[in-house]
DNA sequence: AGGCGATATGTTCCGTCAGACATATCGACT
DNA sequence: AGTCGATATGTCTGACGGAACATATCGCCT
C-alpha cells in the first residue's frame, strides 16, 4: 500500500550571477567526464552534440575561480580531458547539495505528487 | 568577516512527467494571483505577457487533480482569479520544499559560492 | 442599454538556440 | 612521415518559444 510510483525527480539549479548556473545538465556532464576521459564520449553518451558539451566546459572553466577540466590534444589516443581537482570538488559540492535538498524535500514532495493528475514517467531524460 | 554577498539562489524544479513540471516560475505566479486577484495583474508584476501566464495557468489546472486557480469572468471589475483550496495547499507544499531544500543545502552552496570566480547579483527575476 | 475591465483565444512575426556540417589542429605512436 | 582520435572553431539553417497584436466574451454597475 501507499505506493510511491514516482514522487517527481527533484531538480536544483544554482544560480551564481544571471550569466551562469549550474544544474543537472554541467553536473551530468563533468560526471560523464571523469566516468569516460573525454568530452566528446560524456556528451555522446547524453545524447549531446560535441560542441554543446564543449561549450558547457566552456563556461565551466570560466566560472570558477580555477578550471574544472583540464584538456589535452593529439597524443596517442588523440587527446582526452578530465576533471581537476576543482572538478571533484565542485562535482561532489553540487552531488551533496542536490541529495540534501531531496531529502529534505522529500516530505512535500510526495504530497505534492499525490495531488497530481497522474504522473507517469519512464527514462531520466536530461 | 566572511561576508555572504549572495551565496547563489537555490531554484527548485519539480518534474512530474516529461510534460510536466512545477518551478519558481509558476509557483511566483501562483502567489501573484493569489496576491492580487487577477492572472492579468499577476503576469505584469512579474514583465510577463498575459498570453503565456494564462498558458501557465491552464497547464497547472489541467496538471492537478482538481483546478489551482478559479477564474471569473465579467461582473463588476471584469472579472478575476483567485486561488482554489487545492492551489493553496499545492503553492504552500512547494514553498516549505523550496526552504527545506535551500536549508539543507546551504553549506554546499555556500563552499560552491566560495569556488566562483566572482558572482555579483542583484535583482531577483524570473 | 451601454461601459468597463478582466478572462479567453487565435494569428503572425521574429529572435534565439541547438543541431548539422565542415574543417583545422594537435601530438604520441607505428 | 603518416595515421588516428580527440579537441577546437566556424558557418548555416530549421525549429521552438515568446512577444505583439487583434478580437471575442462575459456580467455587474451606472
Amino acid at each position: 500500500m501507499t505506493q510511491d510510483p514516482s514522487p517527481a525527480r527533484v531538480r536544483l539549479r544554482l544560480v551564481f550571477s544571471p550569466d551562469f548556473a549550474l544544474g543537472p545538465g554541467k553536473a551530468d556532464l563533468l560526471e560523464g567526464i571523469a566516468e569516460t576521459g573525454s568530452i566528446a564520449a560524456a556528451g555522446r553518451r547524453m545524447g549531446m552534440s560535441y560542441k554543446r558539451a564543449w561549450s558547457l566546459v566552456e563556461s565551466l572553466n570560466a566560472a570558477f575561480a580555477a578550471p574544472l577540466v583540464a584538456r589535452s590534444r593529439g597524443g596517442a589516443r588523440g587527446g582526452g580531458a578530465a576533471l581537476t581537482e576543482m572538478g571533484e570538488r565542485v562535482l561532489a559540492h553540487y552531488r551533496s547539495a542536490q541529495l540534501k535538498a531531496a531529502t529534505a524535500a522529500k516530505e512535500d514532495v510526495e504530497s505534492l505528487s499525490r495531488l497530481v493528475r497522474i504522473a507517469p514517467q519512464d527514462d531520466q531524460a536530461d
